[in-house]
DNA sequence: CGTGTAAGGAATTCTGACACG
DNA sequence: CGTGTAAGGAATTCTGACACG
């Protein structure tokens, strides 16, 4: 319950790779980063490196861009899934779940 | 118990960054490819990518050399490893572990 | 706002080879 | 055998900017 997280958080891909991994543009990575949706580390030279976790975090990110949500908006959710209170987090989450399948509905028909 | 493992022998850390992890130099590393004890996987253009595993694999090498058990050794301790009797792996290595403690006495002082 | 692209430069990685021992 | 290194080239990554909308 430790070492996998250790492999998951590590960050050791560096952005070619996670380009590939996700399907995104290395340019549309560079963009989510200077939007705060992710956080990769640096090398001493200044390559970005990426985790297993942020991978997935920008497979998120790119599912709801293509539901038309804003990197404004998947801040904000993000940022509310960092708040530790499982009860309001259930609560948004719901409630965000049926605006946004609404919303989908509405637009993709 | 399969998520983890995914992340572990997933292939996505370049050899600058196994490098740093290892402490190896990138010709030890690629020497090691050349000796069959590694097998990295290649991008489309020939870049080499290690696991997590791999990098676990190099840092045993790396101790292993230092005890001076050659590569030729490493490797077939390697496949000794690989040979899913268990009474026979745990006999192996503990025969190993005798002999190679005493081998290094003999050589470190 | 989100993404593409051309630009120029710096750092990365690759292979094959010579060196030493 | 195991590792260092210089060589030349190709691919990677970086930043800042212009473009479109």
């Amino acid at each position: 319950m430790e070492s996998e997280a250790s492999y998951k958080k590590r960050k050791v891909i560096s952005i070619g790779v996670v380009s590939q991994l996700t399907g995104l543009t290395e340019r549309q990575i560079r963009y989510y980063e200077e939007r705060q949706l992710i956080f990769p580390e640096r090398t001493e030279k200044g390559n970005r490196l990426y985790s297993f976790f942020d991978v997935e975090q920008l497979i998120a990110i790119a599912n709801k861009r293509e539901d038309g949500v804003s990197t404004q908006e998947i801040k904000q959710e993000f940022s509310n899934e960092h708040s530790h209170n499982s009860k309001y987090r259930a609560r948004n989450n719901e409630l965000k779940g049926q605006i946004q399948a609404h919303f989908n509905k509405k637009n993709k028909y």
